[in-house]
DNA sequence: CATTACCTGCAA
DNA sequence: TTGCAGGTAATG
């Protein structure tokens, strides 16, 4: 489940394998869909050819590989999507849908079991529309806990449905916003717009100890997640309270509880992490 | 606001 | 054989 911590790790090892190189050659196979334009009129396999990559961004879980054009290729790899950097010899294999061939003998190939991913060819006015629909990141200073505090103000819902919409903070998904919530101690049922300041001021501290944590640790591979060279992430044995429903909590020892939130699977510690609020002081 | 569709490998 | 995994768009 990519994540911010997993794309910016992505991102940060294809910068060095794509920055001047030129695109040889676009291959699409069985599922040609994964490769999209948002301009229209202009088809990414015959415009591609002959562009150099120029600079590599990334804005909450999409990865932006921006073109000597001016054009961006946004990534992004939903669930199982994988970024690969693959020598153009090796064989195409199952699920890689897409090769893009560079010119130094490698290709960036789209690898997707799920076709939930996509590689979409956008202009800067794409990549702004994109910019407006997501919230601050996790690290932008312009995220404060005053901030945070004012927009859960307005939501009636859940914490975890708030923190997993991308326009509140854009780069959390369900591992992060479970290991936020319980580093935190704030139940994923909260309803939003009842956190306190100081619950703010915890809750934004451990979305980023969680952020930088895996960031620290090149993402957290449960199931899938591979960087671009087929290397798995480190930051698994760092979760506290995603995939550990049944076992003890690390804090008190009350089998952690597994409920479904927002569509999702959720883990939480209901001890360390009541519905009523914070815990009095023992 | 919450829930479902999309998709498919895999565990139970 | 069934249901779970989940980011996002679409739907209720």
């Amino acid at each position: 489940m990519p994540e911010l911590p997993e794309v910016e790790t992505v991102r940060r090892i294809v910068e060095p394998a794509l920055l001047g190189r030129r695109i040889e050659g676009v291959t699409l196979r069985d599922f040609a869909g994964v490769l999209e334009s948002a301009i229209p009129g202009v088809d990414p396999v015959a415009t591609l050819p002959g562009q150099s990559f120029a600079a590599t961004n990334r804005r909450g879980k999409y990865l932006l590989l921006r073109l000597d054009s001016g054009l961006t290729l946004i990534v992004h790899l939903r669930m199982t999507g994988r970024l690969l950097l693959t020598p153009t010899a090796a064989p195409l294999v199952r699920f890689e849908h897409l090769a893009i061939r560079l010119d130094d003998g490698n290709d960036l190939r789209f690898s997707d079991q799920r076709k939930f991913g996509r590689v979409v060819l956008a202009s800067d006015a794409g990549v702004a529309l994109l910019d407006s629909r997501l919230g601050p990141e996790p690290g932008s200073p312009r995220l404060t806990a005053a901030s945070l505090h004012a927009a859960l103000k307005r939501r009636p819902g859940k914490i975890k449905n708030a923190l997993l919409d991308q326009s509140l903070i854009a780069g959390l998904g369900n591992i992060y916003v479970d290991e936020a919530l319980y580093r935190s101690r704030i139940h994923p049922e909260r309803v939003a717009n009842t956190l306190t300041q100081p619950e703010c001021v915890s809750l934004l501290r451990a979305v980023r100890h969680v952020i930088r944590t895996a960031l620290d640790n090149q993402g957290t591979t449960f199931s899938t997640f591979e960087n671009p060279y087929g290397e798995a992430g480190g930051n698994a044995v760092f979760l506290r309270a995603y995939g550990r429903a049944g076992l003890p909590c690390l804090r008190c020892g009350t089998p952690m509880v597994r409920i479904v939130v927002a569509g999702r699977g959720t883990t939480f510690c209901p001890t360390c992490q009541p519905l009523d609020g914070p815990m009095p002081p023992s």
